[in-house]
DNA sequence: TAATATAATTAGAATAATTCTAAATTTTTA
DNA sequence: TAAAAATTTAGAATTATTCTAATTATATTA
């Protein structure tokens, strides 16, 4: 694995956000003045091959990159908003209503967020 | 609701395919000759709008869009394909271990098809 | 029905994310 | 150290999607 896998992999690994490849590109100037976005596409594509990340793809906006452990997503339909949330785990009980077997599974909750629910709230007093 | 609108949620329903925004408008071609690519990205953005059609996101594929009847998704890890899975409900389940109110759920199922099984172990085989 | 407003469609340019290509550089191996 | 392999770079190319502004169609009202 070279410096800048390695580094690519600490950034995902060591961050609670979900960075997309220009984020992550960005943190990792700072570590690598010199670096290219198009070495950030080719390691993570590497590093997403080899099953060391994971990528999350939320129409209307860029793949971003996720961490391994086992975790569920909150996305908001009003802003995007992605988040973690660790759920029950249903390997079993998938597993088990398949015919064939399953490698994982990618689970999406959507919902509103607060910020977006003040919004909502707030143009619906407005026009009352 | 327009006639392309209503062409357009007539293909989506009535497909068992996922179709891309790219294949709907060939298929709307067929009815409307003189209709444009826009027309079917703004009338798939408001029937999405309305709920009246899911969008799907697989990394390295085109937004697909689908019927909003309950279902889950099998998506082989080899190919991209795309199937249907009908599975155990999890709306109630999912809700009480949440906080905050869910709008609905996406289920996608890794996994890899038959045609790529195949094709792996042809390779496997070679190098045996 | 004519005039007006509203909404949808068109054509094509623009954008944004991602991939590709080919050259240059670095790393590994013989 | 020379050769081979892998990685990185720079920048062009591609693809999906959105945007803009003009045009056309539809609905509303006088």
């Amino acid at each position: 694995m070279t410096k800048n896998a390695e580094q690519i992999l600490k950034i995902i690994n060591g961050s609670c956000e979900h960075l997309s490849a220009e984020q992550i590109f960005l943190r990792l100037k700072e570590y690598n003045q010199s670096v290219v976005l198009a070495t950030v596409y080719n390691n993570l594509a590497s590093l997403y091959n080899e099953g060391l990340v994971r990528k999350i793809s939320v129409e209307g906006y860029p793949d971003r990159y996720d961490n391994v452990r086992r975790h569920d997503h909150l996305i908001c339909k009003g802003c995007g908003k992605l988040s973690d949330i660790v759920l029950e785990d249903l390997t079993q009980s998938l597993q088990n209503q398949l015919k064939i077997p399953m490698l994982s599974y990618d689970l999406k909750i959507n919902y509103f967020c607060e910020d977006c629910i003040k919004k909502q709230q707030g143009l619906t007093n407005d026009n009352d």
